[in-house]
DNA sequence: TCCTGTGAATCGCTTCACAGCT
DNA sequence: AGCTGTGAAGCGATTCACAGGA
């Protein structure tokens, strides 16, 4: 564990959220040869406000230089490290329809770190395909194939009727976390990390706004 | 426009985002045939604190019963109703890989009143497809097809470095919501309602606090 | 008695504003 | 002069705690 300052701080989730949009930014700053960078910029530039930016790096211990700014590699490094983007972690994709496909091919996974390293259907007709490079396993082989090996995270991306019987499977497997893409709660022990995605959930909240707008404001002529 | 009390007012984000899941535990309860719910039943299960769930119907001007609960049927239609659950939503979606189809075949999209109406992609070898019951049309027919039409969301599927393009062609077609999938930030002008959900984000968020455990707690023998 | 509805207290994040370093 | 680092104020959401209706 290295020792920099503000390392042991709880640090909030409003600022992890943060970090992965600022490192996209820094990203496509260093690309461009930007040496140095100011709170201002970054914050325009992330849709937030300045103040923010420099509390942000100064609760995580970063710092800049008064007058120039902050230098972008090294923060480009250090939000790496806090989010373990420099190690691997090993992913396990349950569920593999057109969204666990989407998943094991995206960019996200194999950029920062993730490594698909197992895939598992109930679908007799899947089992035995091969996607990107792994191999798809059937799901009753799980335990067996995650008991002795670790992945970091158990990704479910299977119907929501599924869905808490493959999370049983993984933590009985010992997955330290579990995303979750299907519109279900899961249960969990309070040990596992769990997130989830729930798409229906962002469209809902768009109809709703809509539907808000559609009240206040005047109606388009046709609606089909 | 209905007459609710508190129909008027601003209501937090924070409560819209509540809203689907109060619903799908409604549904649930009405499937079990429960006629009326406590806030503290509806908390244990949505995971939130019992006052928040009073606070929350209160606000938006739906009342329960005291010493006996709220009507689970009264309360799962003024949700649908809030959410525009009622409404016909058409949806165009642009980028059919493996997440445009996956998105297109959710079930969150099918129910809820969302129809995908249009899909769109650029690669000719998809073009003419058939998904769900919906042809894939060229991108570049976009401005002919949802000119005259009005979808009230599109949805943006596509590798990241074509995503803002897509935005605009959107835009310029006049529709009013946007829900962007691609990992990059977009600029839309301001009237158009923006939302994005991203994978990458979520899963290094993740990693971010597997680290974090790994620095705290034991670490597991083997990791692969 | 049970459970809602809500004012008041609290919490945590955001923003302001400015002292201080380069 | 320019830009960071940060105490203090501000603000929105959450939680407490209890009065009051069924």
């Amino acid at each position: 564990m290295v020792g920099e300052p503000g390392r042991n701080r709880r640090i909030p989730e409003a600022i992890v959220v943060r970090l992965p949009v600022y490192q996209r930014i820094l990203a496509e700053l260093l690309r461009g040869g930007t040496a140095t960078v100011s709170s201002e910029e970054l914050a325009t530039r992330a849709r937030v406000n300045a103040a923010k930016v420099r509390k942000d790096f100064s609760l995580l211990g970063w710092f800049g230089t008064r007058g120039t700014g902050y230098d972008t590699a090294y923060l480009a490094t250090q939000i790496d490290r806090a989010l373990g983007a420099a190690r691997d972690w090993p992913v396990a994709i349950v569920g593999i329809g057109n969204l666990g496909r989407a998943l094991a091919g995206s960019e996200g996974f194999s950029s920062h770190g993730f490594r698909v390293a197992w895939l598992f259907d109930a679908d007799p007709s899947v089992v035995g395909h091969v996607v990107g490079s792994t191999r798809v396993a059937h799901v009753d082989e799980l335990p067996a194939m995650l008991g002795a090996a670790h992945p970091a995270i158990g990704v479910i991306a299977t119907p929501a009727v599924a869905a808490q019987q493959v999370a049983d499977l993984l933590v009985a497997a010992g997955v330290p976390s579990i995303l979750n893409f299907a519109p279900r709660l899961l249960t969990v022990p309070g040990e596992v990390l769990l997130r989830s995605v729930d798409l229906s959930i962002e469209l809902q909240v768009m109809s709703f706004h809509l539907q808000q707008a559609d009240g206040d404001l005047r109606r388009p002529a046709h609606w089909p």
